[in-house]
DNA sequence: GTAAAAGATGGAGTTGACTCCATGTCAATT
DNA sequence: AATTGACATGGAGTCAACTCCATCTTTTAC
């Protein structure tokens, strides 16, 4: 499908998937100077969603998915990268401890937002009844 | 507290505070053209680091301070405040759900994080054995 | 084959949330 | 009283992640 029914399906905007590419996040096939998008890409695009949601930088998907898309179990790593793995590592473990941190803080949150919406609803229940 | 002690002991920068003062959602007591910070403001600020963890925006945060802050249940509204908090409600209640959502959405990145980082580790390891 | 719609490109503009800087004021120390 | 350090203010700058625009090229419908 081209870009814009991809965007459409994808509920994003031509921009924002022409910018996602220059950032280096989602590759479409290209065909006479034309954009091609299909299922994997929707599933990109579902993936890069959750992980923004999840507080990943644009950045830090492109780590991800360079060091976890086509890289074979027995590939031979010069120093560099083994280097540069190990800090991806370090980087994803503190986004992981960071998540956890989230989801409680999610839960905490839904408390408050709760009291919130109770009181709310006392205080229009009340001035619905007066006038 | 003056400014320094209190983002000091709250994790932010001084900038930050003034700038959250001029958003509107945390207003110092002001004594000789200087602000004071007590406990009641750091609360606050562990408050809103949450709300902003959360997917909060920093208006979004006002809005929920000025109607769950100081307003009593008896509080008697105008047919505009009603409105207005009708449509906070709403708002509310939709980021009660993006929450939901949200927290899924982490457990599931979690797992793609931890096969991720089985990936390098494996491929770390035969590599230093490698060498 | 031609006009209109859709797509591409490069670059400027926007928004939210800061961050920095210059200059001026207040306070604490000597 | 004077100096030094902390604080205040207004405005400019920054950064990520878009978003918009003008202009150009390709596709599609007639």
């Amino acid at each position: 499908m081209k870009i814009s029914e991809f965007a459409a399906c994808t509920g994003s905007s031509k921009d924002t998937i022409r910018y996602y590419e220059k950032v280096g996040i989602l590759q479409p096939v290209v065909v006479n100077k034309h954009r091609e998008y299909n299922e994997e890409h929707i599933e990109l695009m579902n993936a890069i969603r959750k992980l923004k949601h999840a507080g990943f930088t644009l950045q830090e998907i492109k780590l991800l998915f360079q060091w976890t898309g086509h890289l074979e179990p027995d590939t031979r790593l010069t120093e560099e990268e083994i280097q540069s793995l190990e800090q991806v590592r370090a980087l994803f473990q503190q986004k992981q401890a960071y998540m956890m941190q989230r989801e409680k803080e999610i839960q905490q949150i839904q408390q408050v937002l709760l009291r919130a919406d109770q009181k709310m609803e006392l205080l229009l229940e009340k001035n619905r009844r007066d006038s």
